[in-house]
DNA sequence: AATTTCATGTAACCAGTTACATGATTCA
DNA sequence: TGAATCATGTAACTGGTTACATGAAATT
């Protein structure tokens, strides 16, 4: 019975945020609605019950301000053991599965680092990610040979093939990205 | 009390690649897990349980083989329900939304028109997706301007404004990948 | 006076994940 | 003979979605 849960992509996105800067859950959800970061979210219904899940486990720690008023605000900030677990979960290696399953997950972990790790981690991210997203390139590359080679039935388009070609793209786009960000990083 | 739930993401690809082949359950799982198209799944768990939802949905049309046999086989085919239905959810209109938050399920979606649709409508889906994501692009780069004129507090390294370029630099590649496989589909 | 915004939540539902169960068949 | 593979499933858990509830304060 460990209490060593993953953070969802969702934890992960609050556990950031609150560590940038102390807020409660209807900043939240207002700055998911209206900035890009919201593609990692949504809604009360899910920040809610995440604050209180990470507050549970003592991840956050909520202080309730104006507690006399009759409209209290639950301002959540890390706690030690937070900010812990934020930097291992973003200097944790770069697998093929995140890449794959979680490419999402990555960028969302990068996007917090400026404020956690120091530049030569950063650095070590980029670069693990490049390369990783070239040997998938050369995966993928090598699928796209086999579909080419079966070819497609008579009458039917290659669109099957086509898609896989964006996959394909999508993860060079990826390799470009982070070797220009290195550059952009080492000035 | 209607029955018009929109079909997840595995379903679509069940349905879809149930069309193009009558499969059982275990090759679709093998599928899942030895093909690009895994990305969509995953393990007998969410498979079986899905099949089962869509025959009782009347999409799909499950006969087993070998009945009197020892090891039998289940084969789904495709009823014509189920073919009116996915060829609607293709030929959907490409929102917003889809793109920012559903991209792999409009790939998905592209990925199996060629068995189900004509070239005009995939032209048009193409071109409406380029339109799309350069509108998109642009919004984000607005963001982007937006961030960097507020600049990064000192000693924090601006990943957070890297990540959002690397999100304007993947609806630019969606962009030139659509407007690439237009050509192509041009000859 | 009416609407919108602030602010926090709950509850039902649903689908995916993980892990397990079952047992025949083929292969080493 | 023992292991891997064929083939289908179930059950518990978990987290996100949708929709709703509440009510004060600020805005129009």
């Amino acid at each position: 019975m460990e209490e060593n849960r993953r953070m969802t992509s969702l934890e992960l996105a609050i556990v950031g945020l609150v560590h940038v800067e102390p807020t409660t859950g209807y900043d939240l959800c207002k700055l998911f609605e209206s900035t890009p970061m919201g593609h990692f979210s949504s809604s009360p219904g899910a920040v809610y019950p995440a604050l209180r899940r990470l507050e549970k486990r003592g991840v956050l720690a909520g202080r309730v301000q104006h507690a006399s008023s009759l409209r209290p605000r639950k301002v959540y900030s890390t706690t030690r053991d937070g900010r812990r677990l934020l930097k291992e979960r973003l200097t944790a290696p770069v697998t093929d599965d995140d890449l794959v399953w979680d490419k999402e997950d990555l960028l969302l972990r990068f996007s917090f680092m400026g404020y956690v790790v120091g530049a030569a981690e950063i650095r070590r991210f980029l670069g693990d990610l490049a390369a990783r997203a070239d040997a998938r390139v050369r995966e993928l590359e090598s699928h796209l040979r086999a579909m080419k080679a079966a070819g497609t039935p008579a009458g039917v388009l290659p669109t099957g093939r086509l898609a896989l070609a964006y996959g394909t793209e999508s993860y060079r786009a990826l390799a470009r990205w982070a070797r220009r960000a290195l550059r952009e990083l080492n000035h």
